[in-house]
RNA sequence: GUGGGUAUAGCUCAGUUGGCAGAGCGCCAGGUUGUGGUCCUGGAUGUCGUGGGUUCAAGUCCCAUUACUCACCCCA
């Protein structure tokens, strides 16, 4: 074939696309019922949305998004991540006006030009969820229950929930100018000097055994936290205890967007390689503000569909395909073809799944694929059959086999199956 | 952006010191003139990633290139 799929995207064909299809319908029910509403968003942004949202200083920003000039001139960016675009719709649409907190949830592909690996694509797909305008900790303890219920409700037994706090404009500044302190008389190549001046805190992060090794005595963000912020992050964890949600603490989980404050968490998964992280999220109460909006405190989360399929297929829980069909007509004959076309339309508008052998394979052959099809039910329509007014139904399993008037067909089906 | 590995049928892969392009699975057909799953038999599908080179002869050796893949960095 002359083509194939642009580099590093996922993309997801049967029987592989049924996982992805659960995921996100499980999702798509369990936030609704936790009085989240839809948000249907471009998947392209003003790129200065993402500049100033994501935070210029990011990896993300500086070396992986997707930018182009459309043909009016303006610059536009595939979106690298969700909850900037989120954030500037519920404003723009004024949902912030409305009950607080404004609960929003949204899916699609997001974008990052980056080198492919396991678990990591150039298209990759989240599912996210926003609350915004609510500091109340309870919100923050709610956005990962709903998470882990999730990964629980899809099979996932082996995730780790990672928490930590980053504390807020108040104490920050004063940890982070300690952090720096620290950091500055260590031994570091010079990208993470660099990064030690412009942001400190992800330096923690990193996975160099190294680099890792000096960090042994760095300060804490747990240390430093304003009464606030410690009230905060205390209520969080009791709310969380209360749901029997197990979690470990991590001061050093920093997570990779500017925009968080407080609360953060990630869910790690023990069998995915290098990219093990399949979903975090944390809140981000000043983000409105850095887009130009009012002062709204937001907390929310993205989680990957693609590792999270991945998750799924490493503990073997990935729906197997199952059967979609119940009815498979299998006709002989040209005459009985167009009366089996006929009768199949009729047994879908019933209700029913149906299928038929279209093409002219023979009798076997058509047999073989109603048993390939999975369903439970052939219906066999020979001329002999037409001429006696009648039909044969098979049931695929016991492979016992009647005689049905064409009549009646439809509602015998229907008893047997709805 | 940096480094390693791989590329042969639809899929998973074998292919020896260079000597006729292979297996399993899947697919199709037949065994059974109107009956699937099991079994048996047969069949189709290949620019051996691409371009060059060495050689009487290249899937195999050399060079280049592209794609895929894993890891670093970072993240979902």
């Amino acid at each position: 074939m002359t083509f194939q799929a642009p580099k590093g995207v996922s993309e997801y064909a049967p029987p592989r696309s049924a996982a992805f299809r659960r995921a996100i319908d499980t999702f798509a029910a369990a936030v609704t019922k936790a009085g989240y509403g839809y948000l249907e968003l471009p998947v392209f942004e003003d790129t200065q949305l993402y500049a100033r949202g994501v935070g210029e200083s990011t990896d993300v920003v500086t070396k992986e998004m997707y930018t182009f000039e459309d043909r009016g001139g303006r610059s536009v960016t595939l979106r690298p991540e969700f909850t900037a675009g989120v954030l500037r719709s519920v404003l723009e649409n004024g949902l912030h006006h409305g009950q607080l907190p404004a609960k929003v949830w949204a899916v699609g592909p997001a974008f990052r030009y980056e080198r492919p690996q396991a678990g990591r694509y150039r298209q990759f797909y989240q599912v996210d969820l926003e609350a915004i305008g609510s500091d109340d900790p309870l919100v923050d303890a709610e956005t990962i229950a709903i998470a882990w219920d999730w990964y629980r409700q899809l099979g996932l037994q082996r995730l780790t929930l990672l928490l930590n706090t980053l504390g807020c404009a108040e104490c920050r500044p004063i940890y982070r100018a300690a952090l720096q302190d620290f950091l500055r008389a260590l031994d570091l190549d010079e990208a993470t000097r660099a990064r030690v001046e412009i942001n400190p805190l992800r330096v923690l992060d990193d996975k160099r055994p190294e680099v890792k090794a000096q960090l042994e005595g760095a300060p804490l963000v747990t240390d430093h936290l304003c009464a606030a912020c410690k009230a905060h992050h205390d209520q969080v964890r009791t709310a969380l205890a209360d749901l029997s949600i197990p979690w470990t603490d991590n001061p050093r989980l920093v997570r990779g967007l500017d925009y968080y404050t407080r609360t953060t968490f990630e869910f790690d998964h023990p069998l995915l390689g290098a990219q093990s992280a399949v979903g975090g999220g944390g809140r981000y109460d000043g983000l409105s503000e850095s887009i130009g909006g009012p002062p709204l405190p937001g907390i929310g989360f993205g989680l990957g569909l693609d590792r999270t399929v991945l998750a799924m297929e490493a503990e073997q829980v990935a729906a197997a395909a199952v059967s979609t069909v119940d009815v498979y007509a299998v006709p002989l004959g040209e005459e009985a073809r167009r009366r089996a076309f006929a009768l199949l339309a009729e047994l879908r508008r019933a209700g029913l799944a149906a299928d038929m052998a279209y093409g002219s394979r023979g009798l076997k052959g058509s047999m073989k694929a109603a048993s390939k099809s999975g369903a439970r039910f052939a219906l066999i329509i020979g001329e002999r059959d037409l001429e006696a007014g009648a039909v044969q139904l098979k049931d695929l399993e016991t492979a016992e086999q009647t005689e049905v008037s064409l009549a009646s067909i439809v509602d015998t089906l229907k008893g047997k199956l709805l």
